[in-house]
DNA sequence: GCATTCCTGGACCGATCGGTCAAAGTAAGG
DNA sequence: CCTTACTTTGACCGATCGGTCCAGGAATGC
């Protein structure tokens, strides 16, 4: 039963992370965690060194893994920021229709949780909701166009997909929430072309 | 010490409501809502009938102090339900500006940590978010408009407050959160025009 | 094949959790 | 003034929390 590690190390922290996303992080124990990843208390706290530590990882993983998707989106549509768009509301909505992993989005939760979490961890969770509106706004970036606008058009999406999560979680049926990016889909396009020919010159 | 009762109940539920609003369920313990309160905990168990019970009693307070205000904001342009949504938005951006109380929502906060809660709560929270979607919906309400645009839109509305509760707990400051509402207000606004013109007639 | 290294499982720690209860004491009713 | 009814205080309960530690055992390096 030892000697080398005996177990996934990448698959503990999906499972570990999946725990963290449906109960947050002060609702999940670490006999939970065991429960859930198969490890006992000793794997656990030398491999990931603790709780805290464990759940920033988690953090990590499910920013490196959507944040992956997201960017796909993003990028998908190069020449249309309103299309990638679009693809990038899909990106979140597929994920709420995923009944293979939980529902809303660890990062809202961890934000909304935040002022109970270690100084440090909350400081991580808006660095990656940072890099979320950074990611948004890159796609927005159209030459000629207000930047100020873009701004706020990104801050506004980011909004949008963090209002998803949080409906969802208090039961609003997905088809409700794709209607609510269909209005803000629409919003983004009337602001690009305000911010297209409102502002500077191309 | 005793006899009859010796404080506000209403106080009490203003100052527990107050921690469960900053802290969540999970994270506030019968020791800190004795500290905010004043009480004992014989007093906190003999009038509340204990945490999930007091944290009920809390949520209703919250619905009841910012309903009355939505209310009257929603009202207040009875033939305009542009500036109604506006002045909705405002009573949100009013209460995150507002220092004398936590930062966020408490039910964008329940509702996130809603899979933890007791079923009883968790629909008491999911009830008391239809409300105020439903209070949304009555203020759009305009005769002749299509009346599915009126529900997605009012789904939207109360998506986009609620997004501006799980950013601001994430640092978002309060001009971006105020550009946020410009945006949507923009989207109500077509949207409802499109509502009037584009089905059924006056 | 032996010594070393390191992982594993589970017992154990003090602290804290929500909840209970009885003793103490005050205010109202007669 | 005395009985009754009620609140309050704080000790106490078992359960559970995150974290620590150690004995046991398997895999590697020589």
């Amino acid at each position: 039963m030892a000697g080398r590690k005996q177990f996934d190390v990448d698959e503990a922290v999906r499972r570990a992370m999946a725990v963290f996303w449906q109960r947050g992080y002060a609702d999940t124990s670490l006999d939970l965690l065991g429960a859930a990843t198969g490890l006992g208390r000793g794997s656990l706290y030398g491999t990931f060194g603790g709780k805290d530590s464990l759940f920033r990882r988690c953090l990590d993983r499910y920013a490196a893994t959507y944040g992956d998707r997201y960017d796909r989106a993003l990028t998908s549509h190069p020449d249309d920021p309103g299309r990638a768009i679009e693809a990038f509301f899909d990106v979140t909505l597929d994920r709420l229709a995923d009944r293979s992993v939980p529902d809303g989005c660890l990062l809202a939760q961890s934000a909304t949780q935040s002022a109970t979490l270690h100084p440090e961890t909350r400081s991580h969770v808006q660095a990656l909701l940072a890099d979320q509106r950074a990611r948004v706004r890159a796609a927005l970036t159209t030459p000629g166009a207000d930047s100020r606008a873009l701004d706020d058009l990104a801050t506004y999406v980011v909004a949008v997909t963090q209002s998803l999560a949080v409906l969802s979680r208090a039961g609003t049926p997905l088809p409700d929430l794709r209607a609510v990016t269909r209005l803000a889909r629409t919003t983004v396009s009337t602001a690009l072309a305000q911010a297209n020919t409102g502002h500077a010159t191309t």
